[in-house]
DNA sequence: CGCTAATCATTAGTGCACTAACTAATCGCC
DNA sequence: GGCGATTAGTTAGTGCACTAATGATTAGCG
């Protein structure tokens, strides 16, 4: 390969159309835009609504466990929380036992709206067009992207 | 199918590991984190460096261009251009013969830059372990995603 | 022309998402 | 049993990202 070729490719590496990152961040953007008047109906945001799903698997749980299902800093959540007890979906109180961790917990009225969340993946995918095996498809590469990104730098393995 | 189908499947598409926009927001996160460290060292945040990315295609262009170009909001991009004004990367001005109009032009100091920014998708590339070819691939799959996203509602379509 | 409608940018306000700094509680180990 | 280290949450501060409202300019049309 000439300098020329590497340097004309270097070139092309920045062109904006073809960051995967600059694709990935619209997708991202995109596919919650389409969640977000779906989700207007049960007063949730797309955040709070993963959130909600993490707490319909299982209630109570800490914000820790939270925290480590969603991939999320704690210091994301705690607001979040806090707005999510507001609209009286959930309690938040400290763990009998172990005053430092908080148990957050589905209201009847948190797992009531579970009846409605039902019908939210359906509904985005007919929105989208997409059929339950090109969803799987779309999420298994997502999810070898995910593992690619939380290995270890290359240069600090031994 | 029966009722019994029905429900078990309502059931389990409100996983949370199963949920296509759970993985491909964690995805983004997560690239992006991946870039961080890199571009702390040009000074840049990701979503400036997607914003340099097109001033280096072409400089001036307007804001109303830039936000079209990177499906971003105006209202988004003003502050963040601010913050590049501020650190001598890019001028802001009106254009002339329209004074609706934002230009958004490369400084030197802006213009250089793009040198060290050519080694950026290659490190990235190393970083997560893919090849060319896997990153064109993951490329396409959010372009059809997006595509779809963009479509009208089925609903309103005659 | 002159007025109305459309266009472009900015500001205000809400909600994430992160890091760093802090508080409080618990664990471990002598 | 007490003391240092660890763990769990919260708060403060920065930077996106969006909607809605505002202001300024331009285009278009009778």
């Amino acid at each position: 390969m000439t300098a020329l070729d590497e340097s004309t490719r270097e070139t092309d590496d920045l062109l904006l159309e073809r960051q995967l990152c600059f694709a990935l961040t619209v997708a991202s953007r995109s596919v919650v835009g389409v969640y977000k008047p779906v989700l207007e109906r049960l007063g949730l945001t797309h955040p709070q609504y993963l959130v909600m799903l993490a707490l319909w698997e299982r209630s109570p749980r800490t914000l820790k466990d939270i925290s480590d299902s969603l991939l999320h800093e704690p210091a994301t959540l705690s607001p979040l929380l806090r707005r999510l007890e507001e609209a009286e979906l959930i309690t938040r109180e400290r763990v009998p036992g172990n005053e430092r961790a908080l148990a957050v917990k589905l209201t009847d009225k948190g797992a009531a709206l579970r009846e409605q969340a039902t019908a939210v993946p359906g509904q985005i995918r007919e929105r989208l067009q997409l059929t339950r095996e090109e969803v799987a498809e779309l999420h298994q590469a997502m999810t070898g992207l995910i593992a690619a990104t939380q290995q270890k730098p290359v240069s600090a393995t031994p």
